[in-house]
DNA sequence: GATGAATGAGGGTTCATTCAT
DNA sequence: TATGAATGAACCCTCATTCAT
């Protein structure tokens, strides 16, 4: 007993160093991603920038592809975290309401880190997957499917594996589309309005 | 002024081949970027491919950007060409026909080569670009712009730029990722009801 | 003086588990040169190997250099080892049956790990050295002049060093090549047709 | 007619040059094994030691084993060349003369470049191969076995193929052995007496 | 002692681009 | 104008060795 004192925290601190490197790694991927794209982002700019050495990026990572992949899946994993959190209270709202703050889940997801995004929806190669967008994945499509069960009386018949599929890559589109080409360029009221029409679109096709 | 009729067919002559070349290795460009992916699309292998020499390949295109924009520009030519044929007559359809036949549009344009269409839609740079999809283009906005003026008696009000980019977003989108990911895995038939669905939400949406 | 008897045993405890470490990075170097090779057997993957840490092999190790140079020192002892006891009692043989012995004794030697054989003969960076096979050592040079006094007078007049190096080189050379090379493809037959050419071509030589 | 001394030329400059500069690279290489082992020799120092640049290298050769395999190639053809003329009358000697003849042979071959075949027969990782010494390959063997074959009558029944195996591989041991580790040290007459005693070796063994 | 994370020089190889022919 | 040999910076990755814990 009296050891563990000792031997935890050591082992912690070892941890959290780890840790911190793989983050530090992490970041500096999509940091690099973000201002020099894809081609730009050589193993040992990242580990410099990540103040480690080349050889520390390659203990943690068996391969450049390794630590794109771990970059995805942490800006995915806090894309769908927004979503995750924004959808939590949606069965139980009203439908139109619902979508509404679907569509609007959705933009803030695509505002996690835009720029980041952006690189990594068009600039890295595609590794043999068999849907879509990897950053979406297939919990998007299991959320969607749950909320169009949770309001099945409010909807017209139709194949819900296919109204997913419609929903989902509108949905997906559009947010996609307004955020990364026009964030700039827009005022927050065009988002409004592009919410109004995102919302109109996908109930009505649903009613 | 004697050479002239010497010189002028020399030079048309020089100026087909020229052209060959050209399309020799654009065309030599695209199928490598299918078969063997953006990264190793090196310019002595498209060069080969094409049967001219690295040095033929910088006297036509200034580096391989160019080279690859100029692979962009004519499959995206391809791909309006069979918009806007198919977009002719769909002024004096009514509208619900006229959609069903612009979505019909859209899977055809993107089943002109699928594979090619996917690695340019994926795996370019982006090269500094204010719109989005570059493979679309201006154009698509303004046939889909003059199309909802045409009908503009059957919708409801509607800002018309916003309504422009909600339909050809949304309909991208669908086309797109149904034919890229799906063309393999799904009957024709399953391509009918995606067309019935996709009408549904451009017409509901509109009307 | 009450502590030593707890000391010593302490030590020689510490001392057994030296030995022990400095055995398991023998072995392991000598597994992993046989399994992968010389170019992929790093310190780092020797020491996992060995079940202790690259940290630790540098304790007893100054360098890979002095690693590997314990294994081939290990082997080598190992063969001299099945030499020695080989060669034990042939001075009091007949000569045929001696030389006999000794070549059944070389062949043995090689038998010893013909796979570990192989690559400290041929891919180890050689050190330096002043003679010829380092696993061979000046040992059984040494044993050989022996066998050759001590039979003196069965044999011609003749510069016993240089003899012996005839004997010794074509010796190693026959049961070296025969048993790292056909091994696998001769049976055992062909072994003793080995034997007895390896010997008539020694016992011809000094008779 | 009058454009080929322009073509034919510039044709064989250009394949001039290419054969320089695989020689250079080619030369470059083994003198740097030579000089500075296996281990130091990268293809980048090869390269500048050849004087031209690393892509230059990987023009000609698709790796550095294939420059390795090259290196190797060159000097066992030089080898054989020593061999092959030196043998050619051997069939109308004398059999001692002949073997004489022979082992003297082997020695000049290992003279070619000594310290080149150190390196090339010891370092080498080897590439799967069935045979031993890559060096000799099979055309000694055939050699030999010609050799055995033209002198039939002078020989005690054997099995061919074992007798030269014991003799090519007993000649090849005693002759690389002497002049790789002792031609620092020991004078000529040394070679010669070491030339009577193999010769010896082989004929009576043979005879 | 023992650990193993960290180092960073250096390895083999590729490829966009140039230029003498 | 066409050629393709030549270039060399840059790439991804490995590994012997060190040192703070």
């Amino acid at each position: 007993m009296a050891r563990k004192p000792l031997t935890k925290p050591r082992k912690h601190a070892s941890q959290q160093r780890s840790r911190a490197t793989v983050d530090a790694l992490i970041e500096a991927t999509a940091r690099i991603l973000v201002k020099d794209g894809f081609d730009k982002a050589s193993t040992n700019r990242i580990a410099e920038k990540a103040g480690v050495s080349v050889g520390s990026l390659y203990q943690y990572f068996p391969s450049k592809e390794a630590l794109i992949a771990a970059v995805m899946e942490r800006h995915s994993e806090e894309l769908m975290q927004v979503v995750r959190d924004a959808l939590a209270d949606v069965a139980a709202l009203p439908m139109e309401q619902a979508v509404r703050q679907l569509v609007a889940a959705a933009i803030n997801a695509h505002r996690v880190d835009p720029a980041l995004h952006r690189v990594l929806s068009g600039q890295i190669p595609r590794t043999g997957r068999t849907g879509n967008n990897e950053l979406l994945g297939a919990e998007t499509y299991a959320l969607f499917r749950a909320f169009l069960d949770a309001h099945g009386d409010e909807f017209r018949a139709v194949d819900p594996g296919l109204a997913t599929f419609v929903c989902v890559t509108s949905i997906e589109a559009l947010t996609h589309t307004a955020v990364l080409n026009y964030s700039d360029s827009l005022p927050e009221e065009a988002f409004e309005a592009l919410i109004d029409e995102a919302t109109r679109l996908i109930v009505r096709y649903l009613r």
